[in-house]
DNA sequence: TCTGGGGTCCTAGGACCC
DNA sequence: TCTGGGGTCCTAGGACCC
């Protein structure tokens, strides 16, 4: 059996774990930049307030509801994330940390113990260790685990679990599932099962194998097998990512080729960063630059620039100086940016290496410095050494008005209580 | 004025090899 | 009438996930 643990509204509920007066009231998250919607407390999902739904266009549902705003603040979430996985690791042999509020765990061995007493133990000592509400599903397959997902968070009577271990549950489960909720069933797919009228789970697994098969490809196929309770997904370990990209929309409309620079260097050295730690280089660099597509009343432009790199690498000074090339070559003057990104591909393990004949760089020296800039900044904090291209201007720096502290991560950050 | 960021897998078709 | 058989690699596009 396979277990899913989910947190509800995760965000939201990190936010509201040090700052309790927000219990029962809406609250959202935006995405950087204050975009988007990206999370949404019980309450703000009650008032209609859609996922993904661009900030302005809320404001006065905002102000009328007394909704609580909240930047992202990925340095919160991503701790409390790591105090629930690491609780949730106490539970079981095997778990597979699926995202940064969703972990798989493999329930080898659990014949005689009793899931739904287990599972409501995993779901209270979370909830109690951490204060991140979560629920979990517990079923045969992967899929199916998600199913139960679902139904332990909608019903308030199942206290947060829900498993499906027999086939009477399975197709009860199934025919109260919208085709689109189905985990590996996007928009398109939905669609299209609808027009073909597959508009539940279980209209979906009724369908012949063959039929799936045509319609959809293996990918379908498999999703079929394992609603039907046949595993095809097993836990999966942590790979080397294949392609690493760090791009940003900018706080504000950017026209100057410097800002831009500065920005590009940012990106290039994160990505560089991201490369060390999994021990690999990149072989190609992709440097883009765009204006606000949105805006369809003005000059638009998209370019990218993308690069063989000579020798694989992931030193930042080298990375950063493909990537302004790249920028040189493409950045056009006359337009105002919205966004830049680097992006490296063709990922390979640190060694063998593949040299170039013509190679002048010192790439033994330059991967001490590397080394020493990384230690340096892992003990004192983040960017206490750079590059000089990354600068120190920041013109291009998020939009993030309604931060939150880092409670958890920085000592000027934490709470203070007053003892009466 | 104002709309996020970061990934993976699969398939079809073109181009090439013997 | 009638024109082989068996492969690989690369790329773009489509689909999905959080």
């Amino acid at each position: 059996m396979f277990g899913l643990i989910d947190c509800n509204n995760f965000y939201a509920s990190c936010e509201r774990v040090f700052n309790p007066s927000l219990n029962g009231k809406p609250i959202v998250v935006l995405s950087n930049n204050d975009g988007c919607v990206i999370a949404r407390s019980a309450e703000a999902k009650k008032l209609g307030i859609p996922m993904g739904e661009p900030a302005y266009k809320l404001k006065e549902l905002i102000e009328t509801n007394q909704v609580s705003v909240f930047s992202s603040n990925y340095v919160l979430y991503g701790d409390m994330s790591h105090r629930v996985m690491n609780t949730i690791a106490t539970f079981a042999p095997e778990i597979e940390v699926y995202s940064i509020d969703e972990a798989f765990v493999l329930l080898d061995g659990f014949e005689n113990i009793d899931l739904k007493e287990y599972g409501g133990n995993v779901v209270r000592t979370v909830t109690r260790n951490t204060g991140i509400p979560v629920s979990m599903g517990i079923a045969p397959t992967k899929t199916l685990a998600k199913v139960a997902n679902k139904f332990a968070k909608k019903y308030k009577n199942y206290k947060g679990i829900c498993v499906i271990d027999t086939d009477e549950k399975r197709e009860k489960a199934l025919k109260l599932t919208e085709i689109g909720d189905v985990w590996g069933i996007g928009r398109r797919y939905s669609n299209k099962l609808q027009y073909y009228s597959v508009n539940t789970a279980w209209d979906f697994t009724q369908r012949s194998k063959n039929w799936v098969r045509h319609t959809m490809g293996v990918v379908g196929e498999r999703t079929w097998m394992e609603l039907r309770g046949i595993p095809c997904f097993e836990m999966e370990t942590p790979v080397d990512k294949k392609s690493i990209c760090t791009s940003r929309s900018f706080g504000e409309r950017l026209t100057e080729l410097a800002p831009i620079s500065e920005a590009v260097a940012n990106f290039a050295a994160s990505c560089a960063e991201k490369l060390r730690t999994q021990h690999s280089y990149g072989c190609v660099l992709t440097v883009f630059i765009h204006t606000n597509p949105f805006a369809t009343n003005q000059a638009q432009y998209y370019n990218q620039k993308v690069m063989q790199l000579s020798v694989p690498t992931n030193d930042s000074a080298e990375l950063i100086n493909y990537a302004i090339r790249g920028l040189n070559s493409i950045f056009a003057k006359g337009y105002r940016y919205k966004k830049a990104g680097v992006i490296v591909s063709e990922i390979v393990p640190e060694r063998p290496l593949q040299g170039d004949l013509f190679d002048t760089r010192n790439r033994e020296k330059y991967n001490r410095v590397m080394t020493v800039m990384d230690s340096l900044n892992s003990s004192y904090g983040k960017q206490k050494v750079k590059l000089a291209a990354q600068g120190f201007d920041r013109k291009w720096k998020l939009k993030n008005e309604k931060l939150s502290p880092c409670y958890t991560t920085n000592m000027t950050d934490l709470m203070n209580i007053n003892v009466k």
